[in-house]
DNA sequence: ACGACTTTGTGAAGGCAGGCACAAAGTCGC
DNA sequence: GCGACTTTGTGCCTGCCTTCACAAAGTCGT
């Protein structure tokens, strides 16, 4: 039709990328009794320009009130109804080494309707021990947690070596939505999304901007 | 002077963020003792077009030799080189909960020159107790690491609550990267950079995706 | 009831990033 | 030594994202 053809609808993906912010600052408010809110002062908690809020919000439609803003419920409902969070979504984390033990013990996932239901390891050794009060269990689960639970989201927290592997199986059990915390290029199909989170790149992104700061001090004194 | 204007030297911070997948395919494949590497194939390894990636190598310089490709020790040095990974990075960790507790585990970190200095807690209760084989220190240490320890880079690892104090703290001690896994917007001078992680956010847009797959499904059965 | 004021929603413009395609530059075979 | 071939480096072009600026639309005071 018109503009960015990113999704169906025609959300772009970089404003999609900001909704969650949104959310949150209007939870924040929400709590602190705010009932009413201008896109100056939602952008400011949020981090953004408020003509960039603005626009965003103009993608899911129009519920502002000209001359006096948003109602904090009423938006905190729009953008979780365009995100998809009305129902909860259960989400599987494969591999338990440390980080997938300390993802297990988060107590994140539950408020924003992440339910984790099954921690899976694809080493005998390690299912059936007990994590965060649950027992591992084998990747072979892995089918009838989609079909019988739905299950919709894998995290990857597996070595990198074991990575794809896990990405395949978690695939071919039906999930086509995947957190990825190991360093590595998945392959997948174009239907399949992908998100990435990786410490070591965002350290080295950090050591450049320390680094190139160093430089330009030494160049201008 | 002409294009992207965002770092002195002028490598858009676009390239800069692909930078590091580049460094971990040559790194891979320089183990496994491959020497010479074709755009093309980089570009696959780190999942990129090959377009991209001589566009991102030629910000740093010409190190590829016509019709034959790239030496892959030496682009792995300029790679680490414009990163500023030549020296080793200190790094503290704040926030001794399950997430910090992780991150203190993680081997990953001293793997590309990132050195865990310090743990760090605002906790009385906490600093002292022993976590990964160190002990918790208390935040007044924050001056003496900088100081005395070249401290550059600090990790948030707190509750959203005390995610801004601490962040304050690391600022006033004199570190001016930060990466964060709060789920709050940092307010900072703007010679800082900050780095986000959030995994409510990342498990978001996911659901967004999956759930756009769903209307899609149901609007062209 | 009307006018001044506030704030949203959006058309238009500018800038940056990604992809294309080709000239430049080097290698290899003969 | 020369021609055919391979692969890099890059100018240009297209399209998306962001910012600007203002008309539309509603509120509030009088």
């Amino acid at each position: 039709m018109s503009t960015a053809a990113t999704t169906p609808r025609g959300v772009p993906d970089a404003s999609v990328a900001r909704l969650p912010g949104y959310l949150r600052a209007l939870t924040a408010m929400s709590q602190d009794g705010t009932a009413s809110v201008s896109s100056e002062e939602l952008a400011s908690a949020a981090g953004v320009s408020s003509a960039m809020l603005r626009k965003d919000l103009s993608y899911l439609g129009s519920y502002g009130v000209r001359g006096v803003g948003y109602d904090v419920g009423r938006l905190a409902s729009e953008i979780a109804s365009a995100l998809g969070l009305t129902k909860d979504w259960p989400v599987a984390i494969v591999g338990m080494g440390n980080l997938g033990r300390a993802l297990a013990a988060y107590r994140g996932f539950a408020e924003r309707g992440f339910r984790v239901i099954a921690l899976l390891d694809h080493d005998d050794r390690v299912v059936g021990e007990e994590v965060a009060g649950r027992a591992v269990r084998p990747m072979t689960d892995l089918e009838v947690l989609v079909e019988d639970h739905g299950l919709a989201i894998g995290v990857i927290a597996t070595p990198p070596e074991g990575a794809q592997a896990a990405c395949d199986r978690l695939l071919a059990a039906g999930v086509r939505s995947v957190l990825n915390f190991a360093a590595v290029v998945l392959a997948v199909p174009p239907e399949v999304t992908v998100r990435n989170v990786d410490l070591s790149t965002e350290l080295q992104i950090l050591a450049f901007h320390g680094h190139r700061g160093d430089v330009a001090e030494a160049v201008a004194p």
